[in-house]
DNA sequence: GCCAACGTTGGC
DNA sequence: GCCAACGTTGGC
């Protein structure tokens, strides 16, 4: 099983709503990079869900990858806003995972936790530049992580 | 292949 | 709203 951490807007999608559907279809992801690990992503994989660009940035709840490497159906839709005129069905370029909430985090991991944290050190999430929407979480990082979450699962 | 211009991300 | 950092685009 691999960890990893996905970030969302919440005033777009937040924990909350990913709870209010169950299931959700991660879709929108266009940056090389971020999309080459959702198509190594696999199902029962766990995601730290991660609020961005918002008042209290940090990780709001855990999820599953329930289904991945799943072709991006927004790319073939002229009306979606991640459209890609260059993609086509025969050779797809941008794929989507679903996710499905497991534990709210309560409080919400806060950003300024996690840069408190030595052990993280070096953690993609908290690197000067680094902003992929999709990032590996590795043994040591999420055992870090899952130290702070200690005692606010819900 | 280089690189300037531009757009986006995301914390503050 | 600001700004640093980065990715992408497109002219040459």
């Amino acid at each position: 099983m691999r960890r990893w951490l996905m970030k969302s807007e919440p005033d777009e999608f937040s924990f909350a709503d990913l709870c209010a559907v169950g299931l959700e279809l991660w879709t929108g992801v266009r940056n090389y990079q971020a999309r080459n690990y959702l198509r190594i992503q696999q199902p029962g994989d766990l995601v730290y869900f991660y609020h961005s660009s918002c008042a209290e940035p940090g990780i709001a709840g855990l999820a599953e990858i329930g289904a991945a490497a799943i072709v991006d159906p927004t790319q073939f839709d002229p009306a979606s806003a991640y459209f890609d005129p260059k993609a086509t069905p025969a050779a797809p370029r941008w794929y989507a995972s679903s996710i499905r909430p497991l534990r709210r985090v309560v409080p919400t991991l806060r950003l300024t936790e996690l840069r408190a944290q030595p052990a993280l050190a070096g953690f993609a999430l908290l690197s000067r530049g680094t902003r992929l929407s999709v990032i590996e979480v590795n043994d040591l990082y999420a055992q870090a992580l899952d130290q702070l979450l200690e005692g606010r699962l819900l």
